[in-house]
RNA sequence: GCCCCGGUAGCUCAGUUGGAUAGAGCGCACCCCUCCUAAGGGUGAGGCCGAAGGUUCAAAUCCUUUCCGGGGCACCA
């Protein structure tokens, strides 16, 4: 509808311009907005106070021309001028209607747009390190990638799904050592676990398996590890417990060998990894890949990279590091790229990383990280225009922690102690669709609040459940149906449309004719908060509907014209909710 | 020191990319079921859009300055 009266006015605009009455070069950007009020119509267009200053005349009477040279619309019913200069639209009962038809001509599809043109989009999410489980921190990027990609789609956008496994470097390493210090102790050994080693529960799960698998294979006397490394860091400040980490590591590799250290690393990958997976696909979210960090270097897309840099004359020695001089392109300060052992830094493997997925012909590159990971934006786009990309196809979408709290009381979660609250518990306590929701309840950029209690209770204050009940709420209209054995008759009753004359009628149809509005700019602004923030308010409307009307009535014509509206009401919120990734219960 | 985010009703937040009289939920005060789920609905009170300048026909929205919260970074992946 929106596009159909933007056709309008431009077409009136290249009449006036033919006559003369406005200057041949005008360039016109035609916005169509609905309006808020409803005595100002249904749609309305600035165009006249925008173009009043180029086209030397007061905004009034510029509109008063459009109005006259507009072509006439059998969807329009009147027009008018008001305020300032608005050209306020009114539609004809029969274009309101045309949206139930479309919903049940459309169904799932309904609300889909040609947005994004089949444009390929790569949207990388969560990749959280596979050195333990997931935790809300990161249930928080797994609900709002997954939506967020569904609603690219929705939009009309290819969309690639992507997790970047971190499988390489010092973490990993650590996370090995970990492991057969905890097999150490199954052993019978006792240790002195660092305190910058893994310390979840899940490390002794991983080292169980090594033991079952190997039996005493990789054991030997602690004293043979702990001798002669930089003390740990202690309570009273002394130590350093990164050199005393990275002195376990070197003793571990030394001691087990390459192949030895391999399998506390692969086993405590595949573990970790397994359980990540598992975790994701309960969460009803899915990926069409998982990208090995690994297999860059392995490939040698790593050292590519360097040289790359290094060839465009963007890199220097200092200190024994090969740094990148990133600073020339917008970064605060130069980074390292390779240290002095040789070793490329996590920094080098991104941009390796990157180059992959702008070589695999994407229109668009989104990247979902969370935001304390911002120090990164600068860096990572300075490298891509330093190998003469434009940076503007890689957009990085910064997640906030969500704090949550129980009632007014704020639930403390500590990743040190190896006690943090995992997004599989908090699946457990509040249920996949209510963390779905209000995961996406906020922009992405925004800190969140996310009440345990709330998600959890059978209420209306619950938008979660409030919407779904909405969608249970038809349906168990239609179970009435069958009880008093009539059936829905929807030729009939998309037929008799317009005997929906209530106003609480009218309110939904206008209700269900923003969904693909809300479905485009929502992809546009990468804000899938607005499909909740809609689907509240359908919510809203429907049940205010309920309570106001009988349905199930005798009038024929009616109760099948009064159905099908609320069956288009049921099949958008099935839509959103899909979107979400929040299901639909038929019955609650 | 630098960077990011936020400041809108008592609370939690929307605000259609600058539009007409700033919205919703909760909470509060009243009210509504012989009726398809009261797991619901209605009415009302409640606002200097943090502050000050600026940009223009028009600013909660854009720019500058400033105040107050929250988070992050300073050769670690």
């Amino acid at each position: 509808m929106k596009h159909q009266l933007q056709k309008l006015i431009i077409q009136a605009l290249e009449q006036l311009k033919r006559n003369d009455q406005l200057p041949k070069d005008l360039e016109a950007d035609v916005q169509i907005d609905r309006t808020r009020d409803s005595g100002h119509g249904d749609y309305a267009s600035n165009i006249a106070l925008t173009l009043g200053k180029a086209a030397k005349t007061n905004p009034r009477e510029l509109a008063a021309r459009i109005v006259a040279a507009l072509p006439a619309d059998e969807n329009v019913k009147k027009t008018e001028i008001a305020g300032p200069g608005f050209i306020n639209f009114f539609l004809t009962p029969d274009a309101s209607y045309t949206v139930i038809k479309s919903v049940h001509k459309e169904g799932g599809e309904f609300g889909r747009s040609d947005l994004g043109k089949n444009r390929r989009v790569l949207v990388e999410f969560v990749s959280a390190n596979p050195t333990g489980p997931l935790h809300v921190g990161h249930g928080r990027g797994a609900a709002f990638g997954a939506a967020l990609s569904n609603l690219l789609a929705a939009a009309g956008f290819s969309v690639h799904r992507e997790y970047y496994v971190n499988d390489a470097g010092r973490q990993m390493n650590i996370l090995a050592a970990s492991v057969w210090l905890r097999y150490l102790e199954l052993c019978g050994e006792a240790v002195d676990f660092p305190s910058n080693g893994y310390k979840g529960d899940y490390v002794f799960d991983i080292a169980a398996t090594v033991h079952r698998d190997h039996s005493e294979k990789f054991r030997c006397a602690p004293t043979m590890i702990f001798n002669g490394l930089p003390p740990d860091a202690t309570p009273d400040g002394l130590g350093d417990k990164e050199a005393h980490i990275d002195g376990v590591i070197d003793r571990a590799q030394e001691i087990l060998g390459n192949t030895g250290f391999r399998v506390m690393l692969d086993t405590a990958l595949d573990a970790i990894l397994d359980d990540i997976k598992r975790d994701l696909t309960e969460f009803g979210v899915e990926y069409d890949e998982w990208f090995s960090e690994r297999s860059l270097a392995k490939s040698g897309a790593v050292l590519d990279a360097v040289t790359s840099l290094r060839n465009a004359g963007h890199t220097y020695d200092k200190g024994g590091n090969l740094w990148f001089a990133s600073s020339k392109f917008g970064d605060e300060k130069d980074r390292v790229l390779v240290r002095e052992n040789g070793v490329p830094t996590y920094f080098a493997a991104d941009i390796a990383y990157h180059l992959n997925k702008i070589r695999r012909g994407y229109d668009q590159i989104i990247d979902i990280w969370g935001a304390d990971h911002h120090g990164y934006v600068a860096r990572l786009k300075a490298s891509l225009q330093a190998l003469n990309f434009d940076p503007s196809t890689l957009e990085i979408l910064l997640v906030q922690f969500a704090i949550l709290y129980r009632g007014a009381e704020r639930v403390q979660m500590s990743t040190r102690s190896g006690q943090f609250v995992t997004l599989r518990q908090l699946r457990g306590e509040v249920g996949k669709d209510a963390a779905r929701f209000f995961y996406v309840m906020r922009k992405c950029e925004q800190h969140m609040d996310f009440d345990l209690e709330l998600a959890k209770s059978e209420s209306s204050d619950n938008p979660v459940y409030y919407i779904q009940y909405a969608h249970a709420r038809v349906c168990s209209v239609l179970r009435q149906l069958n009880e008093k054995s009539l059936n829905y008759d929807q030729r009939q009753g998309l037929d008799n449309l317009a005997s929906l004359t209530e106003q609480h009628e009218l309110d939904i149809i206008t209700s269900l004719s923003k969904y693909p509005e809300i479905v485009e700019s929502g992809a546009r602004n990468h804000e899938p908060h607005q499909i909740a923030h809609y689907l509240r308010d359908l919510a809203n409307d429907f049940h205010t509907y309920y309570n106001a009307h009988q349905f199930i009535v005798e009038n024929d014509a009616l109760r099948n014209a009064r159905l099908s509206l609320i069956l288009a009401v049921r099949q958008v919120i099935r839509n959103g909710l899909t979107i979400l990734g929040v299901s639909a219960p038929e019955s609650m």
